[in-house]
DNA sequence: ATGAAAGCGCTAACAC
DNA sequence: GTGTTAGCGCTTTCAT
């Protein structure tokens, strides 16, 4: 916190006034004359005086500040989601503290409880993995807690949450693949996101079944847990091959990192998409739109799902009723799936 | 803040002790006796003790925090180098706080002021656009400031900076194309990055030089200030053409960005990268190897960036003597440039 | 309209 | 070893 700094004492000592008058007079209390209102504005300047927010924390029992928790900082989908965030969080005056969890449950608490002993007024967590059993020593918290895309299968419903709809999100995909004349459509999904990926994997079966079709065991891909670790370029390489094998001409994939590595699979199996194989992402990241064919994708609005989540923070921080909310994604077509009927077979 | 926290005193109350001895036997304070001090510890756990950092930091005017300060939390760029801050910084026990200033010089200012009112211990900022005549101001605040990639032409010499070479960047990727036998090489860059942008095309001009090449006035393409607001991807597309006209075969782009925007206007006009135009970007983002064909590209160690530019704040305060360090970029080849000997031509 | 005094929760001299 | 006291810089009753 470096050297010592100008404190209200000094200017009050200067203006000749109270060290409460001080105080006053910067926050414009309309009690002060405007005179020396004015008068102690000018010395404050002069002085060139910074307000020491920590001893107003502590006073008002409030920091301005909130934390924020997502599993990797340099994921460009974090990266929409935290700059959502970061925007109304200015807007509204609060700072924002930023740690990454690194999908490690341990770490995830590590953070969160270090929030709270600085006291933040709210934190809002991305892809958590806090499951009933620790809610009790959150519960403790009595820190407003928004949940964003929360991967626990149990919920604690004490808390508010805001997540996209994942099962939509997998329709939506499988349906466009089925429109387009597809039959034979497999999931590309990884190992160790419980909730999203267990959902999409679900909204696919299920889409598949309300369109008359079926799946085949051997049409679903899921990294092992040991891949887990590994990227999600790296997953979609190395599980591209199986079900090519296993004869799907459509795939639907967790995400678009795992859409791309699948791209690249092909890329070197001569595998040309979309014309021997469509390939439908999840998330919508910049990337999406720059990989050659561009990627079908369902999108999430990401800015707005860290806007929207900061939002309800805000509301519950002032006191208002806040309903948790679902978000729809929403197909956005591009090069990477076509038509099975093929003109040139 | 929400509702009243314990604090040491209602500890000692129970414990039947001062609130001192609390806070120190919390502290592991050798002159407390041990069994008092785990019986106050047992307490302190079993009322769900929570420390107030805000008090603490009050007292020992260290809030061990510090600001960051980046142009766009959602730049990939970024976002690694936060990352790598985050690393060294959650190590050191600080927490980091996130500000956006989108390369406005007011917002940088006002984020830098806010980390100032809050009393960060130290305060790291990217891409930083004051100058020598904001450095008064600055000087006053008195807070350890470390400065990556500083865009300002005259960087204030009191502060402390890490930044990355761009003139040996700029040298790698012309020798990389010259090396591939072409002679008419231009530059495609953007318009309102002042520093790293000049540093770039003088870098460019150099090396130019030293190989006995020239560069035509309309080898170069520079976006003009309107387009600077726009993402850097529209400016590779737009700017592309021109050098196209002008006969270029080789092309050294400003960043990853630019690059892909011309990659992508190239796919537009049917000019096949790398047999007819080679194309060098800069940044070595993730999306760099995914784009069709690969990018050749400058990469910064984005990572390190970040974790030596928080070295050096910690270093700073701990009253290490500390020096500035200049990173070195080094070339990655991969698919988006190749020699002009053209077999089919 | 302004000042005096208490207190936010903690650390650290200084006593004993 | 442990308690007493002061104080970090501010806001906020309560007097006047």
């Amino acid at each position: 916190m470096s050297k010592r700094k100008i404190s209200i004492e000094d200017i009050a000592r200067r203006a000749g006034v109270s060290h409460s008058t001080v105080s006053r007079a910067l926050r414009d209390n309309s009690l002060i004359s405007p005179q020396v209102r004015e008068e102690i504005k000018k010395i404050a300047r002069e002085m060139n005086y910074v307000p020491n927010a920590v001893a107003q924390s502590l006073q008002t029992q409030r920091t301005n500040t909130i934390g924020v928790v997502v599993t990797s900082i340099a994921d460009p989908f974090f990266g929409e989601v935290v700059e959502g965030i970061e925007q109304v969080a200015r807007t509204a005056g609060l700072s924002v503290l930023l740690s990454a969890s690194h999908r490690d449950f341990e770490q995830e608490i590590a953070a969160i409880d270090s929030f709270h002993r600085r006291r933040v007024d709210g934190i809002l967590v991305a892809d958590s993995r806090i499951t009933k059993h620790h809610t009790q020593q959150l519960a403790q918290i009595a820190v407003p807690i928004v949940f964003l895309n929360s991967q626990t299968q149990d919920q604690p419903e004490m808390f508010h949450f805001i997540e996209i709809d994942d099962y939509l999100g997998a329709r939506l995909a499988v349906e466009h693949l089925v429109s387009l004349g597809h039959t034979s459509i497999g999931y590309l999904g990884v190992g160790d996101r419980s909730r999203s990926n267990q959902q999409r994997l679900e909204g696919y079966r299920m889409a598949l079944t309300e369109t008359g079709l079926s799946s085949k065991t051997d049409w679903v891909a899921i990294s092992d847990e040991e891949y887990g670790r590994t990227d999600d370029v790296a997953i979609g390489q190395q599980q591209l091959p199986k079900l090519v094998t296993a004869g799907v001409t459509g795939i639907f994939c967790y995400n678009d990192m795992v859409a791309v590595g699948a791209l690249l699979a092909c890329q070197e199996l001569g595998i040309s998409v979309p014309q021997d194989l469509s390939l439908v992402g999840f998330d919508g990241i910049a990337l999406s739109r720059y990989v050659t064919p561009p990627l079908t994708t369902v999108c999430q609005p990401m800015l707005e799902l860290g806007r929207s989540a900061m939002q309800m923070l805000l509301d519950v921080l002032m006191e208002k009723s806040v309903e948790n909310l679902v978000l729809s994604p929403f197909l956005v077509k591009r090069g990477s799936s076509a038509g099975t009927v093929t003109s040139d077979q």
